[in-house]
DNA sequence: CGCCAGGGCTAGC
DNA sequence: GCTAGCCATGGC
């Protein structure tokens, strides 16, 4: 199927390196989303999608890329300075995903002190051997598992995917979404805020990663990651190094939509430039 | 060999 | 409340 797309940058908003489960091959893109494995690629406003369940797929792929969403009226109704203007423009169609929740919350417990590529690796192993397999295009690929089919999972196991010591992280937080100690969906009804401090009462999950989560799979636009890529160009451009002095500057400058526009930075900074 | 990767935990002040 | 050292793995 076709689907017309403005203001919308596949490749950058699928390698930005907020999501894991894609391939690149020839033009297209192969994108693992929840339930299915979806075909897509870009010719100018133009999205080609082919999908092992094309049920639903316009909205599957609106809902996705966050395309329901005008981040240029977003970033144009905020007073911002010629700078970070400047640098939306330079990464315009660069787009918040909408994640699936214990996909995100498990890849980004395996993000801390790793690289993009291993974190790639370790989610992938996890799906190959727990997760649902689909077939498509005469190939097989492997679903990410939904908790009944990693309940059982013990540390060893994810010792095994080459988790190193966050397998124990990993490990805990399923044990709790199993036994409803935590509830990903109870996340929806609560302040950013307190979505913050219920995500990081679990082990493994600090500020970086559980705003993270909310970001790329609540879309919480007034949360955002501070990195080593967000510090360094919030230094060369505003000669802020503090994690505080940077906070307290976005929070004031960007209000509800700091996460957004922090993207944007980070995007910027460790992508294109 | 070292350092770093979309960090977080813990012990020790 | 703050910081230093530690943590598995892989790439360079």
């Amino acid at each position: 199927m076709k689907l017309y797309v403005k203001d919308f940058n596949l490749k950058e908003s699928i390698e930005s390196g907020q999501f894991f489960r894609y391939e690149k091959i020839d033009d297209y893109y192969i994108v693992i989303l929840k339930d299915r494995v979806v075909k897509i690629k870009q010719e100018s406003n133009i999205l080609l999608i082919d999908s092992s369940n094309n049920d639903d797929i316009e909205k599957i792929i609106i809902n996705f890329f966050s395309l329901d969403i005008d981040f240029n009226n977003i970033t144009n109704s905020i007073n911002l300075d010629n700078k970070i203007k400047t640098i939306i423009e330079s990464s315009k169609g660069y787009r918040i995903l909408r994640m699936e929740k214990l996909e995100t919350v498990i890849s980004y417990i395996i993000s801390a002190n790793n690289s993009v590529e291993n974190i790639k690796r370790c989610v992938n192993r996890l799906s190959d051997k727990y997760g649902t397999k689909v077939l498509f295009d005469n190939k097989e690929y492997s679903l990410f598992p939904n908790i009944n089919q990693i309940k059982d999972i013990s540390i060893d196991e994810l010792i095994d995917m080459k988790l190193g010591f966050r397998a124990k992280y990993v490990k805990s937080i399923i044990e709790n979404i199993n036994s409803n100690k935590l509830n990903l969906e109870s996340i929806n009804n609560m302040s950013s805020y307190d979505a913050l401090d219920y995500l990081m009462k679990e082990k493994g999950i600090g500020l970086k990663v559980a705003s993270c989560i909310l970001l790329f799979s609540y879309s919480r636009y007034d949360v955002f990651p501070i990195d080593v890529w967000v510090k360094k160009i919030m230094n060369e451009l505003y000669n802020l190094e503090k994690e505080k002095d940077i906070k307290n500057f976005v929070e004031q400058n960007y209000k509800e939509y700091s996460g957004l526009i922090v993207q944007y930075l980070f995007n910027y900074k460790r992508n294109i430039k």
